[in-house]
DNA sequence: AATCCCACTGACTGACCAGTCAATCAGTAT
DNA sequence: ATACTGATTGACTGGTCAGTCAGTGGGATT
């Protein structure tokens, strides 16, 4: 059925549609737009996707499933609660810093969209937070971490707090230096785990 | 120049607004959508307003300027830090207690909205980070919070649980008991002020 | 060389909707 | 009464854009 060559352009249409995304946002952009950046006729995109949101969604599930199979990997590995966290954190964190413009169509268009897109995939998301909640669990029931706080609600805290911080360095438009994501993701750590009481 | 009557015209159509933009998302929803809610006829809202978004605009600059005002009151009284953050917390847990079809409206048109309209805003949304930011910063030189952590960067992790959590309830669409509103709060400052290592 | 199969094209359509505006109405002043 | 003023009405316009579809071209198959 799909020759490589099709798969290709599929991609290169997917691609664009990133950049695009990115630029303009989902609402305002036209598929038109998209077609134009893929150097591709407009009717083009629709032989490859039934519709412009189905476009958006391919790209949140393609990337997201990436994510809950990280954050999978990370609760079956072998080191202590805070190494599980900060590799998470590190695995999203890492999302942005090599590819900016995807994470910020996945948070700005669905992610954070409670509105109009995101509802659709609230579930695909909050596995990600059950995820988290599993790891903290875990450790409050080693002893590690406090119970007092449920765990479901740390991963809220935890998710939340890197989401804000990706969502301020999308507001900013600027690029990052290196050293700022990895001195993020160890404050990322900290905050969650050690609190702010000195 | 404005009469009591077109005062409140004025207000009956902010107050359908809100409750259109709740149920149908901002960019869902017709102007038509929010004369009707009023009971009014559509060109009375053009009357009011000179464009759609000026009224979510009004909407959010209202309710924001009164909780950037409740900031500044609990930076100026004579508490612990992590009382006035459990004011901050309790305050914003209330709005939306009181008021979750604005709320909703706000988290979900405006604040979370980063790509559309959210732009125009971002400097009065950090005004409120500011704020949260140094109360953190005046606990940290008395003493009573560990220094290790950026004070805006303890006001993101703080600002965004809250709003994660807002969040949170607009998805599942239930009503909250009341003893929910109050054990948030206090988990939400246990969370910040106490971190999760036992 | 005839046929088939898709990738591919882009002009076109139909629906939608923000914002306009000319007309009407109601209250108040003169 | 008359004139004036601002509130109110809703039909209409102009522009936008997602999605359609009839047709083209080129590589494989027979």
């Amino acid at each position: 059925m799909s020759t490589p060559a099709a798969v290709e352009k599929r991609r290169v249409i997917l691609d664009a549609a990133v950049r695009v995304f990115a630029r303009q946002g989902f609402h305002t952009c036209r598929v038109s737009d998209i077609a134009d950046e893929a150097g591709v006729a407009y009717g083009l995109v629709y032989h490859y996707f039934p519709s412009k949101e189905t476009i958006l969604d391919t790209l949140f599930l393609e990337r997201w499933d990436v994510m809950l199979a990280a954050i999978a990997d990370t609760e079956k590995t072998e080191v202590p609660p805070r190494e599980k966290l900060r590799a998470i954190a590190s695995f999203i964190v890492d999302s942005y810093r090599y590819d900016p413009d995807l994470m910020k169509v996945i948070i700005v268009e669905v992610t954070r969209a409670a509105n109009t897109f995101g509802r659709t995939h609230v579930e695909k998301i909050m596995q990600a937070y059950e995820g988290i909640g599993r790891i903290v669990g875990q450790a409050q029931k080693v002893g590690t971490f406090r119970t007092e706080i449920d765990a479901m609600f740390a991963a809220q805290a935890f998710y939340g707090l890197i989401e804000q911080v990706l969502t301020q360095w999308i507001f900013s438009g600027l690029p990052i230096p290196a050293e700022e994501f990895e001195h993020v993701k160890s404050e990322i750590v900290d905050m969650i785990c050690g609190g702010l009481d000195g």
